[in-house]
DNA sequence: TATAAAATTTATAATCATTATAATATTATT
DNA sequence: AATAATATTATAATGATTATAAATTTTATA
């Protein structure tokens, strides 16, 4: 039990940030939360179990992580930002049928832009949207399905 | 002048939307501006020429042409919803110093990934961000040099 | 250890883009 | 012209994010 706490302290010593309760729940949860939680999500999974939580905690601490690197911000629909702990590149595909969001493999670094050549890039992002297989042959995987709002 | 407005409202009509002043007007600003103005932007643009403009029709236009593929959406950042009046498959650069959007050309369609096999993608996306060489070297092209907001 | 300073968290208010609602105006149909 | 359908407008409501200041916790120093 302890281990896993220190190891996630451990995590945010080496970026400087300061190993805070708050801090390493929060870091825990999208450790644990690969589905590219919102706000939200984090927040009312954790103020379960921490009462006094705030938002502006989660807000300020996103914040920090995504600057440290521990989290990268999804942007694929206006209205939700949601937050990934895989910074490595990868690409991401919204099912705009259930709404979940899945991650695949994608080799973006081979997607050289000649008019981009005098450009300083510091980030590549790839999204798709359209229906995922659970939704467009959903009887077949019943059991399996969970429905995302 | 009128021939401009009779292509447009033709444009419309062949995508059985009504032709209204107001539609026309919107049209032929995403049309011309196609630096991915936001919402704002068309209004504020708009409302001088068109005093009872209201932004709800902005949002409603916007909408129907969304749905029309007249005008496809960028969501880039988080906080602003952008507008682009270019729907073929193209890559978009945000420069993170000035905050000009770039379009670029990238064959997203070579992009094959395995895992969504067995999905079906409606939209593919790919968006960078970085520094725009204008801001890399900015004594350059001072005169060329448009500050965007 | 006691005290002061700094950092963090919390509660709350403010902001702002978007959506919803209902009234008004315009256009089409009979 | 009267009626119905559609579009526009004005306005309010919503909701996510940001800002602010007070309270709490941690750290540094005497
Ligand atoms: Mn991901
Ligand atoms: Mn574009
Ligand atoms: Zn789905
Ligand atoms: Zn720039």
């Amino acid at each position: 039990m302890n281990q896993k706490i220190d190891s996630l302290a451990k995590i945010l010593i080496e970026k400087n940030i300061k190993p805070s309760y708050q801090r390493i729940r929060i870091l825990q949860y999208i450790n644990e939360n690969i589905n590219h939680p919102t706000v939200d999500n984090i927040f009312n999974s954790l103020v379960k179990e921490i009462p006094t939580l705030s938002k502006a905690t989660v807000y300020n601490t996103l914040e920090l992580f995504e600057d440290a690197n521990l989290v990268k911000v999804i942007t694929i629909e206006d209205n939700e930002t949601r937050y990934d702990s895989r910074v490595h590149n990868h690409g991401h595909f919204k099912c705009e049928s259930c709404g979940s969001i899945y991650d695949f493999e994608v080799d973006i670094d081979s997607l050289v832009v000649n008019s981009l050549k005098y450009f300083k890039i510091n980030d590549k992002n790839v999204y798709f949207k359209g229906i995922c297989s659970r939704c467009l042959t959903p009887n077949k995987f019943l059991a399996k399905t969970k429905i995302r709002k």
